[in-house]
DNA sequence: TTACATATATGCTAATTGCATATAAGATAG
DNA sequence: CTATCTTATATGCAATTAGCATATATGTAA
């Protein structure tokens, strides 16, 4: 590359920089729960074109005053009609924490939408089962696939029944999976898919859920225990035929 | 919250949505390379208002008909002299390998640039110290530190001396750092800071720079030559005083 | 009280890691 | 040419950890 050529395309960038021809920026959430042993996200349908009736991520458009952060709590509440959202420590209630809301990756593919340049910030929220509705009949939760080695994900409806998402949002839905799988490993990321009180079998089925593979109870049990992050309440589960276990709760690890 | 106000939230997204009301969105890049036991950023100076003057990452706007991407590698190209992109095996170089880029974190603060909203799509390049070129005043190497537990990175230049960035570029290389620290352990994106062919010992330099601690060599050795990424090449490193190392090449893992 | 199912504890083996020691290979000084 | 220096590489061992099997504990329900 030359010098010439090298100022002109600064030109360029510059030029194109001071025009009005800006791309639309949206945030799209995951939100993702864990039902009867599968890993499910909370779907709406479009109401409009492009891709009518399709199922897709509960998403908006990022208004001008508001962070990337707060436009994703804001889809959370208004989309989903999930009202609590990350950090919000103001209520101590007994039995629920905040739900967990991080950003996920940016998608900015310029054919992805086909009327328009939209840009969208992907974020993913877990929440526990107990926490989502579906609102109404344009909101459902749908049971989630990887097939091996594939970059997109399937979803099934609670028959069986398989669809198409609209969008890249197959794609972005199996970019958030492989990022909890990921985290698993390293972070406390699965105390969030469950209550503030539950056993170690429950936060066993959570890892192996998301991991998709059977874990060695003992070893996950020591591991655990050993890591600092549990601390025993003394209580113990209720309403089981055999012996009930006791219940754990996470404790922020310094 | 009730089922009015959900409409109404929902009716003011649409509005502004059609709104030609968008933010402005860019890319910056950060640029990291291990220069003598240090790791070093290429930041540029502005030459405009706001932060005229001050040091910041390279970046530009997002064009209407490139992915994030591609605006990614223009940058590269254009504001730091880099050839090489991500993926670009059409010219297999004995010596070298295609430039590591990958996307890092969106920012968007809507008080990060005081002059309008712009939303920030951060991606981090590793560079071979030998590709760096500082190609003009203009642009210059810089080394980096993390204070113990801080959120931003401190400059410094070849004399020691401080300096402040431009927006939040301090936390956006940190972010880059804390990123490249993680995958240090579970991927291969050490290599991407060596020539093709390198020895163990300087494997294990880019690891310790990276993590600023000091690793067991007998360990770090044998987890590297089990991971199975690794591949002797039957030559030497030349030129020491005393017995010459064997040169590995990495081996793309099946 | 006993059968049952699962929780929890304990012990053994194999694999992994950290550390110490031994040997190898090149350069260089004498 | 040889001794010496420095780092690379190999080997051995103790301490830690993970996987697996077995034993005991504790609740419900027949």
């Amino acid at each position: 590359m030359t010098k010439r050529s090298n100022e002109e395309e600064q030109y360029l960038d510059r030029y194109d920089a001071s025009r009005f021809d800006r791309p639309s920026v949206t945030v799209d959430v995951v939100i993702l729960t864990l039902r009867e042993g599968h890993l499910e996200a909370l779907l709406v349908k479009r109401k409009e074109h492009p891709f009518l009736n399709y199922w897709s991520l509960p998403g908006g458009f990022v208004q001008m005053h508001e962070s990337l952060d707060e436009a994703a709590a804001r889809v959370l509440r208004q989309k989903a009609g999930l009202e609590g959202v990350v950090g919000d420590t103001s209520r101590e209630e007994p039995d629920h924490h905040p739900i967990y809301l991080e950003q996920l990756y940016t998608f900015g593919n310029p054919q992805r939408d086909p009327r328009m340049r939209v840009i969208s910030v992907a974020y993913y929220a877990l929440v526990e089962a107990s926490h989502v509705r579906e609102i109404n009949e344009e909101t459902a939760l749908f049971k989630l696939r990887i097939p091996e080695g594939a970059a997109t994900v399937e979803i099934y409806d609670g028959k069986h029944k398989k669809y198409s998402l609209a969008f890249d949002h197959a794609e972005i839905l199996a970019v958030a999976i492989q990022r909890i799988r990921g985290k698993l490993g390293y972070t406390s990321i699965g105390f969030e898919l469950l209550p503030r009180r539950f056993t170690l079998r429950q936060l066993q089925e959570v890892h192996e859920t998301i991991l998709q593979k059977k874990l060695n109870k003992d070893s996950f049990r020591r591991k655990m225990l050993a890591s600092g992050m549990l601390e025993a309440t003394g209580e113990h589960e209720q309403g089981r035929d055999f012996r009930p276990a006791e219940l754990y709760r996470f404790r922020r690890v310094p």
